[in-house]
This record gives C-alpha cells, sequence and structure tokens, in this order.
DNA sequence: TTGACAACTTACTAACTAGTAAGTAAAATT
DNA sequence: AATTTTACTTACTAGTTAGTAAGTTGTCAA
C-alpha cells in the first residue's frame, strides 16, 4: 500500500514489463494491479481496456526511441558507435532477467492481439528500420561499414536476427545472443 | 460431425497450426473441438493437459526434421541447395497463411509457458542450429560459401534472422522475409 | 466552507479457461 | 456371445479473464 507518485507511469513500467516476459496474452490486469498493491478496477481507471493499455506501451516505446535518436549524444556518434548503442539497447533488455523485444514479442501473437495495437508495433518496427537503414548507408558512404547489397535489405537482416536471437537466448543463454551481435559485426565492419 | 481417420493426428496439426498462429497461450481446447466438431473433453481424452499437448506437437516437430535431414533427398544435395531447402521450410511457413517458426513462437512466450514445453523447444533449436552449423562448415569447406568467424556463430545469426525474419513478415509483409533470405544469401554465397 | 474532481475501492458480471467424473455406444478382442 | 477397450458426450467445477457501475475518500480550487 505504497503511495504512488506517477500511478500511469507506473502501471506503463509493469506493463512493459509484462509484454517482453510474458507476451500479451501471458498477462493481465490481476498481475499490474497485485504488484502495485491495488485493485483491479484501478488499472482499468486509468486504462479503459487492455488494448488501449498495449498501445500506450507501444507509444512511449515509440516517443522514447525518437528522443533517443534525436538527442546530440546519440547524433554525433561515429557509425560504428551508434550501431553499437543500437545493439546496447538489446544487449540491456537481455542482462536485465531475460527481456525480448517488444515488437518480437508482440508480433510472435500478431494474430490474437487487437486491431489497432498491430497499428502500433508496425509503426514501431518501421521507425526502428528506417533509423538503421539510414546508418548502415551513411556508414557505408562513410568507408565503416562494408554489405552487399540495399541498405535495407542489410538492415532488416541484421534487426531480424537481433529480434530472433533475444528469443534464443532464453532458451539457450545469453552468451548465444553475444555470438550473434559478435557474427553482425564480423559481416559488417571494415 | 466428419468421421476422422486418425483423431491424434489431425488434433496435432490443429494445435500446430494454433500455436504458430496465436501462440501458446492464444489458443484454447474450445478452438480445436469445435474445429473439429467434437466437445472439449474428446481433446483432453487424447492430451489430458494442454503442456502435454504442446509437448506433443514439438516433439512430432522435432521427429519430423530429423527424418527430413536424413533422408537422401535432402543429404545428398549440394551445400547451396541444402540451405535453399532450409530457406524453403521458412519460406512456406509464410506462404501458407502467415504462420512463424514453433521455435520463435514459443521462444518469445518462454515465460509464460510450462516447464516441459520449455525443454522440447530447448531441444528442438538445439537440433536446427546443429545441422546448419554443420552445413556452414561443410559448405565453407567446400568452397560453396565465405564467412568469417566460427560455424556456430553463423549459423545462430541465420537462425535467429529466419525467425524474427518471419515474425516481421506478419507486421510488414512477405517481401521483406524475401529481403532477409536475399541478403544473407548475399552475405554468404561466394 | 463548499464543491468539484481525481484516484481509487467494493462488488459485481458474463465469458472463457483447463481440467474432471461419470455415462454411452460402437468396435475390437476373447 | 460376452467382455473389454476406444473414443467419445454430458455435465460439471474452480479459477481466471476483461470490463463495469456505483460508492468512497482525499486534495485542491473558488
Amino acid at each position: 500500500m505504497v503511495k504512488i507518485e506517477n500511478s500511469t507511469r507506473t502501471i506503463l513500467n509493469l506493463a512493459e514489463s509484462l509484454l517482453q516476459d510474458k507476451g500479451f496474452n501471458g498477462f493481465s490486469y490481476a498481475h499490474i494491479a497485485s504488484e502495485l498493491g491495488v485493485k483491479n478496477a484501478a488499472i482499468h481507471y486509468h486504462y479503459p481496456t487492455k488494448e488501449a493499455l498495449g498501445c500506450a506501451v507501444v507509444k512511449r516505446y515509440r516517443d522514447r526511441f525518437q528522443l533517443w535518436i534525436n538527442n546530440s549524444r546519440v547524433k554525433n556518434l561515429s557509425p560504428k558507435d551508434k550501431l553499437d548503442w543500437f545493439f546496447s539497447i538489446y544487449t540491456d533488455m537481455r542482462a536485465d532477467k531475460g527481456k525480448v523485444c517488444l515488437v518480437g514479442s508482440m508480433e510472435a501473437e500478431f494474430n490474437s492481439i487487437p486491431e489497432t495495437l498491430r497499428g502500433e508495433v508496425k509503426a514501431l518496427h518501421k521507425e526502428l528500420l528506417a533509423w538503421l537503414q539510414t546508418l548502415l548507408a551513411e556508414g557505408r558512404d562513410a568507408g565503416a561499414f562494408k554489405f552487399n547489397g540495399e541498405p535495407a535489405n542489410k538492415a532488416v537482416l541484421i534487426h531480424s536476427s537481433l529480434q530472433g536471437g533475444l528469443q534464443m537466448a532464453r532458451a539457450l543463454g545469453t552468451k548465444r545472443f553475444q555470438d550473434v551481435v559478435e557474427q553482425i559485426k564480423l559481416d559488417l565492419l571494415v
């Protein structure tokens, strides 16, 4: 029964964590409520439906990513360091108790989640790929990266391998995810 | 109310399809029963628990894969054709209505599925990687593939990208999955 | 001091969940 | 022909799910 400063943020934090941990169909309002020491209805007061809650989580993630990539600390990095920064997002999910990419979690259940949530996931995935594609194109032009073919195709390959790699890490251990990251670098860096 | 020849096989087919479509937490005994025109309890007769049903689906998948790779039609293929055969497994899942890799589906929900099922998924994933790793090593020795580093690491990269790529295809379309496959080839073939 | 509003709780519903126990009818075995 | 087994059905339980309606309490502004 702790008094919570900003309830909606706390709810979103927990919902995001549960989404990455158990998937959209694997968590309930009761999980969030009991963890916060409140009743189910309190969660419904802030987010009337599970669909709305899921959308809010993904929307916040999208906003956060836009803030990050527009921050000068990231913007001024070299292509190689930008790539390492991007990898660190995924590595940190693993370090902190086996979490998985939000996009991957919800695309795996894509055909059993609400329509509007699918839209949010789609938008987030496009934004991640757009940034990665630009990085790859600029990095190759700058002589930091080497690869054949279109930056767009190299981008979907790298993102898919990170997404799948996080899932693999759950079954086969974090070391295997690090192997994926190392191999991506081995294939990309000059 | 059609008389079904081999009920357990039909149940496994449907369960596999639902697993790949909606995830373990996204389907129920009622879905299977109504689709087959029988009652819930009929499914429980064949597979007493959902855990047992899930394990049976993965076990069958594992057996099928072993049969495939030990079949001389696959065994006698060139490294490049073996790779294309492996890709075709994943491509066919997409062609047939947006399915996703069994491994990916269940690893995304890994922390909300039963313990024994996690074991089956782990075993299947290891078997897929072992075969792919051997293919990569042999292909490089034969001069058909080129890549830096360990075959084991290239194997986890490729499998992760296929797994993530199938999920991406749900949100962003099949064309993007084909792009992943093309990029893998571009990075691998001599 | 009053009144509005935010942030809840209590108490509920209808639907769905996996799972069970007991009964039945037809087919296979003896 | 009698018995057993297979493959169910009917009928149920206990628990969980998202979601709602109405009441309560504390804070803050007029």
